[in-house]
DNA sequence: CACATCTGCGAAAACGTTTACCTAAGTGCA
DNA sequence: TGCACTTAGGTAAACGTTTTCGCAGATGTG
């Protein structure tokens, strides 16, 4: 049988208000001897404490929800990690969930997370539809973004990363270095991010005075999948090119298999450029140059201001954290 | 202000057992009108129902703790993204909590867990000392082992794989290879994975009556930096080999990497065989022949199995997956 | 000595549900 | 008519905490 405060109080010959305030540490116009008393007691009996009662009064659960495209996209592990750190330093724990980029998943889970009464959310919007946003604004409880931003009215805070500006140096090494053709195999562009990128990457291009090529552009999805059959449509449509720079390590570690696959020399032939710094690029022949996202820090960071505007309940900041191009042999 | 049972209850002039039993569909013998009146309510005022008051009743939260070593080694999202797939389906969330195979970080996540009254807890147990054990048989709560073996009381279920025929199937490959001299970088020993994959190792060897050579075994952790670490380590013990069985793909990658920069080339000089099969294996140079493990059903078989207790209240079934070997191209 | 303040603690309401049991009216039947 | 059932729903306790307010006695203050 689960003992509870009830037990304690009767015990040590207190009520149950003296026996939670001495639990909690709240009123500290108690003897020393009850004090110790209870304690005693409490640690005797092994008392955990009925979080779920708690809560029921205090409003407060001290769980964070974590919704992510893909946990399997190794660019979030990192970032969860970050953010379990800093949550469980703060006594905080993660409810996380998989969208898939799918947004009747999302608003599901979001939904879910209400009725557990999770004290805040970090999230990284999924397809950026009406009705999603729609549900957004009705949710309740605070609100963190995290890697994507979007318009919604009560978010509390953001942390993103600079993609216009990772994007622009990215591309302007490849400038630097010569390239010309760039070819840009991106992620679907209702991110936020891949528009930044996008953006990046066309202002680089115009900075050099080189006329944007749209057939140069490819679409589709953050997945390594879309590497394969990205590069495939590039190959396929004939346009020449001397460099692509992908959405993100995972298609550019994909690109770089098909080309091999195809007796294409990397870079010697074609010049690959990733995004990311997921752990494994540098783990792949040739090691690949791409930008580096702080994806633990973000992670961290989030956590930081989400907890942060719990405890002051003020809102609005938003942490732009940087990027940096992480040079290797893949150019 | 967030809206409440009693608040249906009064606007529809009916009792708030009547609304509870409405909205759970457990009485059947309420009329339709009311019945209609009641949802229709609930519906219009966005009725979000508060999980914490239920559990507080009910013993249920439909939550359930996923405790790992580490999600970003990549053998575990593809872990927890099965988990939470069947997860979800059932209707429970998940919280997840990494250990770092520390066991002060496992047992202080342990009870928070139980604090948080979740109703079952999926475990990857960490480095097996004596008080962690004796801390999980005071576990109140329904454990379903995963991964790795470990000799508890109170545990539910256990979803394993059969480490040992895997290793087996691995080192026999190896042999039948026309390699002699295997050598052993393994994660640590103090897991049942670690000391049952050695177990194959070795009966391979001796069913082909070759001499087992503990200078060929090298014991370290299931991380990057061990392959590199591990592989100094064997070089520079100048004992002769001519492959390498790693413990994990992750730990494999790297012995590549590090053989490569010495200029040892992989497989024509040294072969390497690696566990898991991350989907990183593939898309080195050369593509890992490494031991399929099912990671995510084996995620998906534990929240399925404690479910599956949760529901029944019996237990004690173990299920054990099969491994199979993948052969590429480092062999 | 009269009053104010402090000390140590308790009573009881509140959080939002669920559920075992009760009730009152209606129905069927001999 | 009298009795037993059914129908539709209500009462109130319970889950385990926290927290506001109050109170009695002790201590200080002028």
């Amino acid at each position: 049988m689960k003992i509870t405060i009830k037990d304690i109080a009767r015990e040590a010959n207190v009520s149950t208000a003296t026996v939670s305030k001495i639990l909690n540490n709240k009123d500290q116009r108690i003897s020393k001897e009850t004090r110790e008393r209870v304690l005693l007691i409490a640690k005797e009996k092994n008392y955990i404490p009925n979080l779920m009662a708690r809560s029921l009064v205090t409003r407060k659960t001290n769980t964070i929800g974590l919704v992510l495209p893909d946990i399997t996209n190794p660019f979030f592990p990192e970032l969860a990690r970050g953010a379990e750190d800093k949550a469980n330093k703060e006594g905080y724990m993660i409810m996380y969930c998989n969208t898939d980029d799918d947004s009747e998943k999302e608003s599901s889970y979001l939904e879910m997370l209400a009725q557990k009464m999770v004290d805040g959310i970090i999230l990284t919007q999924s397809a950026n539809k009406e009705g999603n946003i729609e549900s957004l604004n009705k949710l309740k409880i605070p609100l963190v973004l995290i890697d994507r931003d979007i318009n919604v009215k009560n978010i509390k805070g953001k942390v993103l990363v600079d993609n216009f500006s990772g994007a622009y140096e990215a591309v302007d090494y490849l400038l630097k270095k010569g390239y010309k053709k760039i070819a840009y195999i991106t992620g679907p562009l209702s991110t936020t991010t891949a528009i930044e990128r996008l953006g990046g990457y066309t202002k680089a291009l115009e900075d050099s005075h080189i006329l944007i090529n749209f057939d140069l552009i490819f679409e589709g999805e953050y997945k390594a999948q879309w590497g394969i059959d990205g590069t495939n449509e590039l190959l396929k449509s004939k346009v020449e090119f001397d460099a692509i720079f992908c959405g993100n390590d995972l298609i550019a570690i994909n690109v770089i298999r098909t080309l091999k696959e195809k007796n294409i020399k990397v870079p010697e032939d074609i010049a690959v450029l990733g995004y990311d710094n997921i752990f494994l690029s540098e783990m792949i022949e040739p090691p690949l140059t791409t930008v580096n996202q702080p994806a633990y820090q973000m992670g961290y960071e989030a956590v930081k201001l989400l907890i942060d505007v719990l405890d002051n309940n003020k809102d609005g900041k938003t942490i732009k954290l940087k990027t940096n191009l992480v040079i290797r042999k893949s150019v």
